[in-house]
DNA sequence: AACACCGCCAACCGCCTGTTG
DNA sequence: GCAACAGGCGGTTGGCGGTGT
């Protein structure tokens, strides 16, 4: 999990620390402070660059730090703060008691990021807001869904496309910069989206094959579900999601 | 049981910004 | 105004451990 240990060209220590290096770091800087990172590995007795021991202190070290999963609460908070304030994670941090910026951003990238991505066929089967699908199940309004992609008006057309558009701006706002491009962009089947749009509005797409493709556009799911139900199923889900 | 793959996270690296002389 | 330096930040890497095949 951490890098060994080795010895750079400057002759200073590099890779993971040991209890007797974090002892010397904490106890020196507990003592005397930190004004000075570049001189104080030198005065603490420490092999390390003043930039290495400042990330141990600072992501490790430094007193009223929380280990372990994020709560849901905080989850929820960081979703939010990287729509309002994208990578920002220092920024981020500040909201968070007890997390460093580090922290964060190893979970934004290793639990949020990754999920969110499109194009990315195993996420649509885990992320309960891309595969909307699961959401509609578990709302049980899959029978709304088949009425709408069967018996859909003109108007309902243009409903739907207005949800879309609430849908996408929620997404971006809940995303923001890791949600490019849009609901429009998801990996929908070109065929599976030109026949919803092409076909007539009363087309009697027969039995299964109609629901089938109403169900797996994302396009067509986001637009039921609409801004309000996303969060809704965001905060619903959000024990699946992470 | 052995191997491959993946998730997680500590730590490093390089760049940017603020401060000081 | 400029250069040098230190601190801070965000992106990326490396490797352990867990899980799947």
């Amino acid at each position: 999990m951490v890098r060994p240990p080795s010895i750079d060209s400057n002759g200073m220590k590099k890779g993971a620390w040991s209890e007797d290096e974090d002892e010397k770091l904490k106890t020196y800087v507990e003592k005397y402070g930190h004004s000075n990172w570049r001189l104080l590995p030198r005065h603490a007795g420490l092999k390390r660059c003043g930039k290495s021991c400042r990330l141990r202190w600072v992501n490790y070290l430094k007193p009223g730090l929380k280990r372990g999963n994020f709560s849901k609460e905080e989850q929820q908070l960081v979703v939010e703060l990287h729509a309002e304030l994208g990578n920002k994670w220092s920024a981020i941090a500040v909201k968070l008691p007890g997390r460093t910026d580090n922290e964060i951003k190893n979970f934004w990238h290793t639990r949020v990021e990754k999920r969110h991505k499109p194009n990315h066929a195993s996420q649509t089967a885990t992320n309960p807001i891309i595969n909307t699908h699961s959401v509609i199940e578990k709302t049980d309004s899959s029978d709304e869904a088949t009425s709408l992609s069967t018996n859909s008006s003109q108007d309902d057309l243009d409903s739907l496309l207005s949800s879309i558009l609430e849908a996408d701006a929620a997404l971006n706002e809940c995303f923001g910069a890791s949600y490019v491009g849009g609901l429009s962009s998801w990996p929908v089947e070109d065929d599976a989206r030109g026949s919803f749009w092409n076909e007539p509005s009363n087309a009697s797409n027969s039995g299964s094959e109609a629901s089938s493709y109403s169900y797996t556009t994302p396009v067509v799911e986001g637009a039921l579900l609409g801004y309000d139900s996303l969060l809704q199923c965001f905060d619903y889900e959000t024990s699946l999601f992470w």
